[in-house]
DNA sequence: TCAATTTGTGTAATGAGTACAAAGATATAC
DNA sequence: GTATATCTTTGTACTCATTACACAAATTGA
């Protein structure tokens, strides 16, 4: 039974390759929208496949992100981390547990580029923080 | 002549201890607002200053962060970055040569915190990436 | 088949940040 | 002023995410 068709389909929709490693990698992003480190991945993977390579983990996402089949946060200054979904939403990291989480349904227009800058704007990236709701007890 | 008035001042407003380091420290970040990193900073004070240690300059980029005189920025995935300017603007990262410019002027909508979600939010970071007006050309 | 190219692996190196203990400076008590 | 406690700084060793690199394995396609 193949649970990697989607990651598959998805993969060659983005011009890589769909080796066996990445096609892993990409099922692992697909089915656990945690925002996952490299380290987290690696670790999640590496049982089924005692052979995989944390360098490879890391070629992997640097291959997503260039072919724009994945987004790169830069939000936990401990460890890049990575999400597949790909469309306008921002995130909230918890600062007691370092949890990542979506905000979808913001209003629109804060994900618009401003205009009137010196610079070629490609991207935005809203980050909030602050207390995650199971972490508020403690 | 004392150049360092102000951060000496400045500091004792944030209930911080004006150490000859300290005072230093401020005083750089008040007149480079590069958004500089602990290795910026340190490199930049340490032939006036031989003695100091970077250990002290991120000691001190804490206590700036935890009194609330100084805002870091997790813009840069390479280093953390320090702002002096704690008040709402967002940031624009260069990809080509990694420099941090502010972006004032966006709508106040931009930084106000979502209210309807589980989180405790305090704070939001809006980060813009792209190529800067002197990377164009290259 | 076989050579070229791409992809994956393991190890070593890099470099930002932290832990820690000793030294130095500052504040408080007498 | 001197002693004592506390705060701050310093240097070194360490951790750990990421990168560099060389070789191995797999894939491509003539
Ligand atoms: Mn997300
Ligand atoms: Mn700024
Ligand atoms: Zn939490
Ligand atoms: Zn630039």
């Amino acid at each position: 039974m193949h649970t990697s068709l989607e990651s598959h389909q998805y993969l060659r929709q983005h011009s890589i390759k769909p080796s066996v490693q990445r096609t892993a990698v990409m099922d692992y992003l697909m089915k656990n929208r945690t925002h996952p480190t490299v380290d987290e991945i690696y670790s999640a993977l590496s049982p089924s496949m005692p052979t995989l390579s944390k360098t490879t983990v890391y070629n992997t996402m640097d291959i997503f992100v260039e072919k724009g089949a994945v987004r790169a946060l830069v939000i936990d200054e401990k460890n890049s981390r990575y999400d597949v979904d790909v469309s306008a939403h921002a995130h909230f990291i918890c600062k007691s547990c370092g949890k990542v989480f979506d905000i979808f349904n913001l209003k629109p227009v804060l994900f618009q580029l401003p205009k009137d800058t010196p610079f070629k704007i490609d991207s935005v990236e809203i980050s909030y923080s602050g207390i995650c709701d199971s972490c508020k007890g403690n």
